[in-house]
DNA sequence: CAAGTCAGTGAACAGTCGTACTCTCAAATG
DNA sequence: CATTTGAGAGTACGACTGTTCACTGACTTG
């Protein structure tokens, strides 16, 4: 074996990318099902048959752009809510997390809310595989809490993916609502994050056993 | 003018109604953006031709699937809330209200998931429009309630947001678990619902202003 | 009942699509 | 240095796409 990376690998990582860039910059105005072939070659400057080189199907493509996306996610959310501060503060710096990463990789969030409900099934399945992580580990986070005594594990997980639902949510309206209306959506997505906590502040309050059979 | 329908224009109607039930199948698997005019022709028994006579586009027959999907839901869910009962059993009955609905009309609601962020504008639009005017329409509900006094118009539409992005949350989970995880995903969405309306209660606790410049 | 309307047909158009071949030639191998 | 490997090029294939045009014939209208 070799110890260098070696000249043709490196080449061979490069198409590979300009295929996934090429591909993420048609995805920007359709959806993946939509997406030909020959259309991300052309786009990248490749022959088609090159692609085969690279990926099966344009879905497996699509599986590669979620790990692009999401995988380098992982932490972040959790270092977050582990930094200190009253739930505010905490709150304000997730939005303003979500706001940063929708500003500067807008075509990436753009694919995955698309795609999240798309018509490419293991495209779906990456992105629910790394949206259920994610909630995981907001529920770890949260586990981690004094607010969190008493708190049952399927209602953290329960919150956890409230939570992660609402920054697809969010990050979906910033990208429909461009720079202009950033400030805005930020604002909503503040208070109905403030509610949200309020909700879980109080969750423990009564009995609130009425699902149990 | 005739005071009859025209048997000319009921064959109208019916043609159209195959068009979009055909593409309202073929759906179920793609996203629009990649439906092809011809195979919705070819699966509705007509010639591609005759398409012409009833849509411009596939765009123009997504947003009629839009308009098919929701346009019979508003006021349902005003009138459910207006419903009595405490919080807890209006809560159950939105949650049991979308398991009939999805149960009942799957393809619906699993083209408005997909389509929500895909990759045909037009269609985009019409779904924002109408998931707007529910929002609306929570929040007139909600501020004839109680417990709204003292909330501002602003933060009732959050609230009226809130709802109906979660209403659309459950719908496509409801989807994506089948009828064997129906149960569960119910679940979840209830105990999400009992959180948001246990924040509602307490939103005006304090001061809760630190959103104001 | 004659004239006009118009939903739907059928053929033809130029493109694009995914995929299967063979081929090249620079890099890796021993 | 001789040999093998493999990323990418080039060509060709049949199938499918959206749109156009002239057309038919049942319904509507005056």
């Amino acid at each position: 074996m070799s110890h260098t990376v070696g000249v043709r690998q490196t080449q061979k990582l490069r198409t590979r990318q300009a295929l996934l860039d090429a591909a993420l910059g048609l995805l920007e105005h359709q959806s993946l099902s939509s997406l030909g072939l020959r259309e991300v070659t052309r786009a990248a400057g490749v022959t088609p048959t090159a692609f085969y080189r690279h990926f099966e199907d344009t879905a497996a493509l699509g599986v590669a752009l979620v790990e692009e996306a999401l995988g380098s996610l992982h932490g972040m959310i959790g270092a977050v809510l582990a930094e200190t501060g009253d739930s505010e503060e905490r709150l304000g710096r997730s939005v303003e997390l979500i706001l940063r990463h929708v500003g500067e990789q807008p075509a990436h969030f753009r694919f995955i809310a698309r795609e999240q409900h798309g018509g490419v099934g293991p495209v779906r399945e990456a992105i629910a595989a790394q949206l259920r992580r994610f909630a995981e580990e907001v529920a770890a986070a949260l586990a981690e809490e004094p607010e969190s005594r008493g708190w049952s594990e399927e209602d953290l997980l329960m919150l956890g993916g409230l939570y992660v639902d609402h920054m697809v949510i969010t990050a979906s309206a910033l990208l429909d609502a461009g720079p202009d209306g950033e400030r805005e959506v930020a604002g909503v997505a503040r208070r109905r994050l403030r509610l949200v906590t309020l909700g879980r502040l109080h969750w423990l309050d009564d009995a609130n056993g009425a699902d149990t059979p």
